[in-house]
DNA sequence: TATGTCATGTAACTGGTTACATGATTGC
DNA sequence: GCAATCATGTAACCAGTTACATGACATA
């Protein structure tokens, strides 16, 4: 689904197509070189996706056919399969008790740097976003809100959280 | 790390090892029968656990060590992995052009009820949690706390992006 | 005695990353 | 000519789920 996707804004080869999703859709995917040739090799061998010319190594290849974007649409249309969450910081602080107040500290004001700086990021792609005029661009907006809305949650949770972790370390250190 | 985590409530069972993992640490984790029972046997190799009475199989069986509680800390003591994020929602919402926006909406109002339903599932929780009194607890608000914000940030965006999403299905209908 | 839950396990499979090998092209 | 980047690929491995097999125990 990536791949056909980034294809749709024109040929290009596995690297280049490793590149866009990385770059454009590096808030919300990802994929490694060891997915995307053989994802693409299956898409040429459906008739998905047509391979450049074999001889020349440079430029643009892989396209996008017209069965590719129906199925493509095929794809999109899917119910959003429903991922089981993991969250290594939730859990090492469900458990914070065994870990103390300073660790766990340390542990949300990374979480909360982390945000900042990805909120940083996405407004700045924001700001490009809203230059666009082509009718893709109110549905990436949409991506980038949802990015933005996030980070501000994980903003405002980590400095309440810092907050109430301080005071339980000064009442652990001064009750005397 | 989570089935240590869990054995420090008391012994017991795989089985319900992964009921507990579920119920209480299900918004940010998961496990599957496939994953505990290979864990336990390593575990118990290591000398983390013990296992129960081989002969009795109801109620409680494995047991964490002294050497396991150490181990248990050592995990949390590890920094956070950074997990490529995986979002089958955005992705299907930044090639939204595709689809239409009636089909977005959808998406999208999906993710409100979602959204919703975790919402007052943990306001619940957070409930039961306040009453609670032992040291654990305010680390476990915590992470009720994380999930209280992302869903409402996810809620947020929902209602915005629904609003969005439908003036611009107006616009498209009748500029006539 | 039949049903449901508790309980333990495993084999096959899926999805994915990492690390490496290989070479072309470009710009200095 | 050399370094950096572009480009394609793959083998080994890791993490994890699903689906199934098996059986104990309680209870209606």
């Amino acid at each position: 689904m990536a791949v056909l996707g980034v294809l749709l804004t024109g040929p290009m080869s596995g690297y280049a197509i490793r590149r866009g999703i990385t770059q454009t859709l590096g808030q919300f995917w990802s994929e490694s070189y060891g997915q995307i040739y053989p994802t693409l090799a299956r898409l040429v061998e459906d008739g998905l996706v047509t391979p450049g010319v074999p001889g020349r190594t440079s430029g643009t290849s892989f396209r996008i056919t017209a069965a590719g974007r129906r199925r493509l649409y095929a794809l999109l249309s899917q119910p959003v399969p429903s991922t089981p969450s993991r969250n290594g910081r939730l859990l090492r602080l469900f458990f914070g008790a065994l870990l103390g107040p300073q660790t766990c500290i340390a542990v949300i004001d990374e979480a909360r740097t982390s945000a900042e700086a990805t909120l940083t990021c996405l407004v700045r792609e924001r700001a490009e976003a809203e230059q666009e005029i082509d009718p893709g661009a109110p549905y990436r907006l949409l991506t980038i809100s949802a990015g933005e809305h996030a980070a501000r949650a994980q903003l405002a949770w980590a400095e309440e959280s810092l907050a109430t972790l301080r005071r339980l370390a000064d009442a652990r250190d001064s009750p005397t």
